[in-house]
RNA sequence: GCCCUGGUGGUGAAAUUGGUAGACACGCGGGACUUAAAAUCCCGUGGACAGUAAUGUCCGUGCGGGUUCAAGUCCCGCCUGGGGCACCA
């Protein structure tokens, strides 16, 4: 907002917003209008936005875009007599918070507690329509009570392969006594084999390891990312290129004990749930490309180490006798049996450079080729050739098998790494030309292939895989990218895990001794030990008999130090608010099998890959141990696009202090800073207020061309630090909710980026007052009970088609404009009848509330708009007698012409044949065909 | 490199299954009302050319081809903005 804005004026009978809107949020809240019923016989909607975390910095102009859309879908729905669910609540755990709270050793909880009321403020202002009675909160105890219980469920469930779903871990005990490994197909860590006799034999501390291998959350010694500068590790959604997302800090892998989430058992289930949920292409993509399924097959390989065999991962088991080396990963277990004492040297300090290097930078140097021979050798299982073993950084030790069998041939980084360290490249696939690169298509014909050869890639991977699997040396294998999710975070400010220590053994605490409630600490930092923060806590044993909490003392056993992850909360939210009060169950069975699932969800493309992931998987998990009956929490989903910032910036000469109009600016040596926003209107600057902004700038010069001085606007995104930020309350402020409200839908499409700008928001005020004035003719209310004209009946029913189609389709912005368009039309015909006004005002309702329940309580209705039904639509008000065909020669229109509908083609033709401007286009040529669609369009074709 | 998206006036954008490109707004220009300003209302507004004018002609939806009576829309090949994945075997 520019301070350049005018103030519009507020008269008696004018649009008085201010008023109107304070005058209805009060009565909405009152009357608990849109409290939403959990039984009734209404058909349920489920209308929910992504939860925002509450920061310090308030909202800004881009967060209710997403909450606008919601709750015009959600008021629409209600009009179209459902029972709807549309709840709000605060992701209220989280890294912001605690780094204030460690700057300034200010609990976190005030400070989230300051943040939560300033956004419910500034949420109040805009005319929600939540049912508050619902709100829920991550970090308070009788929430996340919940999560810590569904972390039992967690650790208390084993994923049956062969079933495709979790099961008790009991019923897996029960299997080990039997069985033993024998006839079970779960999801581990690691591959274990033991018979029914071994398990009894095994002690109890033996029998938690075995189980930890299966639970879906479980404590495992791997690598993590670690991020130094945070002092947590994170997820792998947590770090892009290297770094980690908030903050952008150096990540490095550590080894690391850590409790994780068995997400990947889940793998092909979230892939396959993602063809019954209705999201957009790309966001579908995004998940897919994140689980990253490729099929293929492991293949193993026989050594010269009779005891020691490789297995390998391959998409192209097609190209096996093309395979003329193996390559495994510096880290790989068999590295050391296979080093020779020639190559140790050289493997030891491969392995040491290999180690050093951060992943990022291993990124960076993709190009450079580096590997080692380890002296031993592997055979081919068709040709029996001996293929020298090599390890190479390029393959990752956490993919596949980390090992891979090399096919220079048709695939380019071994193409490269044959080149460069002079190993035989053999084509098995005719198409390429390999003296120039690897031929990577999967089309050719197969050759130098023994048995395969003159097969197509397809036949012959299909022939290869059974050739392996009657040898036992392979079988077809599909492999996931995706990696169990990292739960554990070394910080204060999350959900304890209700985790305790039996001499080093975690056993997780009894349900009904929940919540575990954060500690106390001294201060929210590490220990000195490296601990993380929760290890100060004085009282942080537990006694699994009493449930009590309390200091180191006999039956009290240590409590679990890390905290859960931003995520966890987040990942069951839209289950909570369906029965937030219960204290027996995270949900009331028959609550959750009314609600089902979320029917709308709205949200930033942000979260694709992570928030949406995880809750999709715990909810397949809880689906799994029945606690709940849909298997895809978000039925449909939207992403919201982001509404950018424009910055203002102005050139300031180098060393001098003297700011230099942007027409200028090439004469000088200058860096650009930015300004504040309210400073500008367009790219003319106050240089007054920027004098006046900073001390500093007080006795700066500014040199311009002629009477304005220029800045240059930017797209960025909006931030505090780049002085762009627009806060709705000042939006608000001037124009009023239901202003802002149809303005940030007018400004495109909802799932399209834009930048913010205030220009056009005069013309959606002028909308609001037109609308206004037609119920105040004259400058008072008044209506007329006559018959309205059919003209006016048309230009009602004509919207009101057009706002069903746009609302179920999420075109807001047309919805708009279909509106304004409404309103000129019946101003036009100076309507103020009833009849027109009175289903306007419901029609409007959605999209500016506060003005559309003023006029409704005028024209006499007392119980309130938001329950009213919808306009129905009559078609009989659009029926046309004539319609006024555009006529097109050689497909340029030319004319138009009105007939009455109904014609014939013949008669069609014939009209507009004898229309004079006809036969002015067509002097001197010949018609050669004449095409008629009957309420479309005429066009001859001549020449 | 692979995948997903988008590219239309000065600006934000419309255009349902191929059927009048630019609806609706902003901005800009002109006018009415006013002592004046604000507010409000009215008219014009893609570009070029021709005409005193009404009007007419041509060009126009990132670029180049194609299909069709007709293409912003369908097909092929490029350019380009945004996003995802990536030494992933």
């Amino acid at each position: 907002m520019t301070s350049l804005n005018l103030q519009p004026k507020i008269l008696g009978m004018e649009y008085n917003f201010k008023a109107i809107e304070k005058k209805w949020q009060q009565y909405w809240s009152n009357r608990k209008t849109f409290a939403a019923s959990n039984t009734s016989e209404k058909e349920k909607c489920y209308v929910l936005d992504m939860f925002p975390y509450p920061s310090g910095a308030g909202l800004h102009v881009g967060h209710p875009l997403g909450y606008i859309a919601s709750d015009i879908y959600a008021r629409y729905k209600r009009h179209k007599g459902f029972n709807v669910l549309h709840p709000m609540g605060y992701d209220a755990f989280g890294l912001p918070a605690e780094q204030y709270a460690i700057q300034t050793g200010q609990h976190p909880d005030i400070t989230t507690k300051a943040n939560i009321k300033r956004y419910r403020a500034q949420l109040d202002q805009l005319g929600f329509s939540f049912d508050w009675s619902r709100e829920v909160r991550t970090c308070e105890p009788d929430y996340y009570k919940w999560t810590q219980w569904i972390f039992i469920q967690l650790f208390d469930s084993w994923y049956d392969v062969a079933q495709q779903k979790a099961r008790p871990i009991t019923e897996l005990i029960a299997h080990f006594e039997n069985s033993g490994t024998s006839d079970i197909e779960a999801s581990c860590s690691e591959e274990l084999n033991f018979t029914a006799g071994d398990w009894q034999q095994f002690n109890a501390a033996k029998k938690s390891a075995v189980l930890l291998n299966y639970r879906l959350a479980y404590l495992s010694e791997s690598m993590v990312n670690w991020c130094p500068a945070l002092g947590t590790v994170l997820a792998n959604d947590e770090v892009k290129d290297g770094r980690s997302e908030r903050g952008g800090h150096p990540v490095e892998q550590k080894r690391m004990l850590q409790w994780s989430l068995r997400i990947a058992a889940y793998a092909q289930r979230l892939l396959d749930g993602l063809d019954q949920i209705d999201w957009t292409e790309s966001l579908k993509e995004s998940q897919r490309n994140w689980i990253g399924r490729s099929e293929g097959a492991a293949v193993t390989f026989a050594t010269e180490h009779n005891d020691l065999s490789i297995e390998v991962f391959t998409t192209r088991p097609d190209t096996i006798f093309g395979s003329t080396f193996l390559v495994i990963a510096p880290e790989h277990e068999y590295v050391t049996a296979f080093t020779t004492t020639e190559q140790a040297d050289a493997i030891a300090a491969y392995q040491k450079a290999a180690a050093m290097r951060s992943e990022r930078e291993r990124m960076a140097d993709a190009k450079t080729i580096s590997g080692c021979f380890t002296g031993s050798y592997a055979i081919h299982p068709f040709t029996g050739e001996q293929m020298p073993i090599w390890i190479s950084d390029y393959v990752l030790a956490g993919y596949g098998t980390g090992a891979v069998m090399a096919v220079p041939a048709h695939d380019s980084r071994d193409y490269a790494f044959a080149k460069h360290f002079d190993l035989p490249i053999i084509e098995v696939v005719a198409g390429g030309d390999i003296s120039q690169e690897a031929y990577t298509e999967k089309e050719g014909t197969l050759i130098n292939s023994d048995f395969l050869n003159g097969l197509s890639v397809k036949a012959a991977q299909q022939k290869i895989i059974a050739a392996l699997e009657e040898k036992a040396q392979g079988q077809g294998r599909i492999n996931y990218r995706i990696r169990d999710a990292i739960f554990g975070r070394q910080r204060y400010w999350g959900e304890p895990i209700p985790v305790y220590y039996i001499e080093g053994v975690p056993h997780v605490m009894r349900t009904e001794h929940l919540p575990l409630t954060l500690p106390e600490v001294s201060a929210y930092l590490p220990t000195a030990a490296g601990e993380p923060p929760l290890a100060r806590a004085e009282k942080w044993h537990y006694n699994p008999e009493t449930g009590e909490i309390g200091n180191e003392q006999p039956g009290f056993h240590p409590l679990e130090t890390t905290t859960m992850p931003g995520w966890a909360g987040s990942s069951w939210y839209f289950l909570r608010y369906m029965d937030p009060h219960n204290s027996q169950l995270f949900v009331g069975d028959n609550i959750e099998k009314y609600w089902q699932q979320v029917d709308l969800y709205i949200g930033g493309s942000e979260h694709a890959t992570g928030h949406l992931l995880y809750a999709r998987f715990w909810q397949k998990v809880l689906f799994d141990r029945g606690w709940v009956s849909v298997e895809e929490p978000f039925k449909k989903l939207i992403n919201q696009g982001m509404i950018g910032g424009v910055s203002a910036l102005i050139h300031r000469i180098k060393d001098e202090k003297k700011f230099v109009s942007a027409e200028l600016a090439h004469q000088y040596d200058t860096s650009l800073l930015h300004i504040d926003i309210d400073f500008v209107k367009d790219t003319a600057v106050d240089t007054e207020a920027v004098k006046n902004w900073r001390e500093e700038f007080a006795d700066y010069e500014f040199l311009q061309a002629g009477d304005t001085f220029h800045c240059v606007r930017e797209a960025e995104k909006m931030s505090k630090g780049k002085f762009n930020v627009v806060n709705p309350d000042d939006v608000v402020e001037k124009y009023g909710a239901d202003t802002l409200r149809m303005y940030e839908m007018f400004l495109g499409p909802l799932e399209q980026h834009k930048p913010w700008s205030t220009e056009g928001i005069s013309g959606v005020y002028n909308f609001l007052r037109k609308f206004w004035r037609l119920y105040h003719p004259g400058g008072n209310f008044a209506v007329t009970d006559t018959a309205p004209s059919p003209e006016m009946l048309k230009a009602l029913h004509k919207t009101i088609k057009k706002i069903n189609e746009d609302i179920v389709s999420f075109s807001f912005n047309t919805s708009v404009s279909a509106f304004m368009i409404c309103v000129n039309q019946l101003n036009e015909l100076k309507c103020n009848h009833r009849e027109i006004l009175s289903p306007l005002a419901v029609l409007l309702s959605p999209f500016a509330p506060h003005i559309a329940e003023e006029l409704w309580e005028k024209l006499g209705n007392q119980n309130g708009i938001s329950h009213e039904p919808f306009p129905e639509f009559d078609e009989k008000h659009l029926v046309e007698n004539s319609f006024d065909y555009p006529v097109s020669f050689n497909g340029k229109m030319r004319f138009k012409l009105s007939l009455p509908l109904g014609l014939a083609n013949g008669e069609i033709e014939a009209a507009v044949l004898a229309d004079e401007r006809a036969q002015k286009q067509l002097e001197g040529k010949t018609i050669r065909k004449v095409i008629v669609v009957p309420g479309k369009i005429v066009n001859i074709v001549a020449g």
